[in-house]
RNA sequence: CGGGGCGUGGCGCAGUCUGGUUAGCGCGCCUGGUUUGGGACCAGGAGGUCGAGAGUUCGAAUCUCUCCGCCCCGACCA
């Protein structure tokens, strides 16, 4: 067997073992339909675990959830004009509504409808819609709603979690009577964003506004977090859109004011997907598989009994099962330990290296030796996989959630190391083209003015600007492109 | 859409140039046995109309034509 579970290893082929540790962990496949993947039960765990703090996070800054429909009119999407052109080049149309059996037994499309259907690609036109509709009055607002929904772009280029056909997310659209409100709302939920990327997702991320170039169609400002993977490349994993009064004015969203006159709604809208799988699993996995943080871990723990005879067995069943309860008892991150106990009769070492793959945090191994002690065997995902610990049981509820806590953190300081490890101040256009030609090139925070003559320097070197930071203090230079003066650093990377 | 590559049991591949017994191999799967604090070993077994269609031929995974699909590079990807 070869010293790591994953071939190659990030080293030798990164998009490769990319690919390998979401099959070896059991995440997800392709489907039989292009571009599309089948998320299996360990990959929607995941989501399901992400999906239920974030909601937890929505709810509690005022938000409520809605459903809005998959198809949109076509004529909706033509309403606001940047709109239209970002996302005409990849929508999938609906013309027909019916099916009806040929000659050769092959199924003819007909029923023609009279005006195509998108499947939505982002939903601001179908909601904004309604909007126009529920809103009457500065009494109705804010309006502050959030849907959980799948959405699909036909990209041209799928990858698995990162960029599929259809994937899912959430996406919240948000009505303000004024534009201090909408701008508020906008950076209160790239917080939220970048809150649970760096709580929960243990991954640090830069945040602030996307220079103009790269800003969602139709948005007057648009606010992202961007993640380094281990690759060195960034990974925009959420955005938030401060949408002015375009689609407003687009779509006739307005309201009476307090003294009756009419106006137009300010609105928002922010998302993030099932890309954030693939921004953890690049964050954090290693040569083994994956590494899951403790909070976004299905199961925090699992127990694995170790035994030769049935005599042998019974005991250790039982003293697995006792464990398991007082472990559940303990809480983690305010909620119960997640633990489950595997007496799958398969061998012991294929067991534990399926759960090293699939980034179980800990293991757990209780056999006769350790009984006899009244201890248990216990490995951490974030170490060797024969590092292991003896824990009294007794003590084994009080010590597994600091365990689990400093798994959090540690993965969380090991990606900011790696992170600091890959960034580098440039002064000139000359730093910037000789550090993207090296293999080891990461972020650069760079002085470039918000400015198309920019696209001469990056667009050969493959690089983008990421975001303009908002943290830190303001550090006032000089565009190395434009000789423009500019407040503060942008930060520059090649992105996903 | 342009350039290149590939379609053979669940997965990875050999065989195709040079057509010819029952289409092989590794992993995985099933059964039995020996094992067991670590991704075991031995034996037996299941599973394939070789991407689809047409053609050449006594005979096609192999040659010819057409189609379909997938992968990589580019274009594209707020």
């Amino acid at each position: 067997m070869p010293a790591n579970a994953i071939s190659p290893t990030r080293a030798e082929d990164y998009p490769e073992w990319y690919q390998q540790v979401v099959r070896a962990a059991d995440l997800a496949e392709t489907s039989p339909v292009r571009g599309c993947m089948v998320i299996k039960p360990h990959g929607y765990a995941v989501w399901e675990r992400m999906q239920g703090i974030l909601d937890g996070m929505f709810k509690a800054t005022g938000h409520v959830n809605a459903y809005f429909p998959l198809f949109i009119p076509l004529s909706y999407l033509e309403q606001e004009a940047q709109h239209v052109e970002g996302f005409a080049k990849e929508c999938a149309v609906v013309t027909h509504h019916r099916l009806e059996l040929g000659p050769d037994g092959k199924l003819i499309p007909t029923g023609k409808l009279e005006e195509p259907l998108v499947v939505r690609p982002t939903s601001e036109t179908i909601i904004g819609a309604m909007y126009a509709k529920w809103i009457q009055s500065w009494r109705d607002l804010p309006v502050l709603i959030n849907q959980w929904a799948n959405v699909v772009r036909w990209e041209m280029r799928p990858r698995v979690f990162l960029r599929t056909a259809e994937f899912l997310w959430q996406e919240g659209h948000t009505a303000h009577a004024t534009r201090e409100e909408a701008e508020e709302e906008t950076r209160k939920m790239l917080e939220v964003y970048a809150t649970f990327a760096e709580r929960d997702l243990a991954m640090p991320v830069v945040k602030g506004p996307k220079p103009a170039g790269e800003r969602f169609p139709g948005a007057v400002d648009t606010l992202s977090i961007e993640a380094m993977m281990q690759d060195g490349k960034a990974l925009q994993a959420g955005t938030s859109h401060f949408l002015g009064q375009n689609f407003a004015k687009a779509q006739k969203i307005t309201f009476a004011g307090p003294e009756g006159n009419e106006e137009f709604c300010w609105t928002t809208s922010w998302g993030v997907s099932t890309r954030l799988i693939g921004a953890v699993i690049m964050t954090h996995s290693d040569d083994d598989g994956l590494v899951l943080p403790p909070r976004i871990a299905p199961h925090h723990a699992v127990i694995l009994p170790i035994s030769r005879t049935d005599e042998e067995r019974a005991a250790v069943l039982e003293a697995c099962c006792q464990l398991q309860g007082s472990l559940a008892a303990a809480s983690f991150a305010g909620e119960p330990v997640r633990v489950k106990t595997d007496a799958r009769d398969i061998r012991g070492g294929d067991k534990v290296w399926q759960h090293i793959k699939q980034g179980v945090p800990v293991r757990i191994e209780i056999g006769p030796r350790d009984l006899a002690a009244g201890a248990a065997s216990l490995t951490r995902r974030d170490r060797g996989p024969k590092e292991r610990e003896a824990i009294p049981l007794a003590e084994l509820p009080a010590r597994l959630p600091e365990i689990l806590e400093e798994i959090q953190q540690g993965l969380f300081d090991r990606a900011a190391a790696f992170r600091e490890s890959r960034s580098v101040r440039l002064e000139s256009a000359a730093e910037v083209t000789e550090y993207f030609a090296r293999d080891d090139a990461g972020f650069a925070w760079v002085h470039v003015a918000d400015d198309p003559a920019i696209a001469a320097l990056l667009d050969p070197l493959k690089v983008t600007v990421r975001c303009i930071p908002q943290d830190g203090p303001d550090e006032p230079g000089t565009c190395i492109v434009t000789g423009r003066e500019v407040p503060r650093r942008s930060v520059l990377a090649r992105a996903y």
